[in-house]
DNA sequence: ACAAATACCGATTGACTATCGGTTTTTTAT
DNA sequence: ATAAAAAACCGATAGTCAATCGGTATTTGT
């Protein structure tokens, strides 16, 4: 799935504004960048086409809010990306994080491994 | 950086065999997918233009191979793909984790755990 | 020097984003 | 209920980029 430049800035807007119509990103819009209203109005409907915004009626424009959090989101993107290169075995994954591995500092380290630790907890299986 | 299908497949040929000419990878697309040995040559040289394949003479032709290891690569674009959707850094490497932690079991989270403390070690920084 | 192999150039097609004018539909106010 | 206003919807255009391939210019080995 392609993304163009505005479609990530309007993105990004809607996780930060939680619900806004047209006009209303398009006058945050319009200062920072230009543009018609029209050009937000079709990118607000390629955005929904795409999954990546939910909308619905509100007197009579549409509120239009971000589909799904931003955590999520970037999930999936990495997970679409990355498809075409990993077959199989997640070993890929982890040699990619691995080698992300090297900008990490002591302090993300540990974030990371109580990361992993709130994981294993979720997903504990009690045999007992 | 855009992929093109053709451009994604011709990337994975090339981390599995080290090197090759146009001639030898059309040969290997031949079967599996059609098209001219032109249409190879322009994808190779699209990817070299991006840096995504080295290449050389070597008699009368190029001899292409990957210009950098797959787990590099995947790195790279996983941090290209992210990073208009991610403020400051630390959350990036964050993120990418959380979006792979779904898909790990047990045995990879103690993988992982043992690459953090290698890591540890190789970037020791001994105050005695 | 010549012939074959290969690179290089240019044109075309197809997808898709950005852009916006103009028309239709919906809503609200009178 | 009707008119005016607001918004959605439609369609056209321009720009980018991958895929494709024919044709021409180079280069190389004999």
């Amino acid at each position: 799935m392609r993304l163009g430049e505005l479609e990530k800035l309007v993105l990004n807007y809607f996780w930060e504004v939680k619900m806004a119509d047209a006009k209303q990103v398009y006058a945050y819009f319009k200062r920072q960048r230009g543009g018609s209203l029209n050009t937000i109005q079709s990118t607000l409907d390629r955005l929904y086409r795409k999954g990546l915004l939910k909308r619905h009626k509100a007197g009579h424009a549409f509120l239009y809010q971000a589909a799904k959090p931003r955590a999520l989101f970037i999930e999936e993107l990495i997970k679409d990306v990355t498809q075409d290169f990993i077959e199989g075995d997640e070993n890929n994954l982890l040699a990619a994080f691995a080698s992300m591995s090297k900008e990490l500092d002591e302090k993300q380290f540990e974030k990371l491994e109580q990361m992993i630790k709130a994981y294993r907890q979720a997903n504990e299986e009690h045999s007992s």
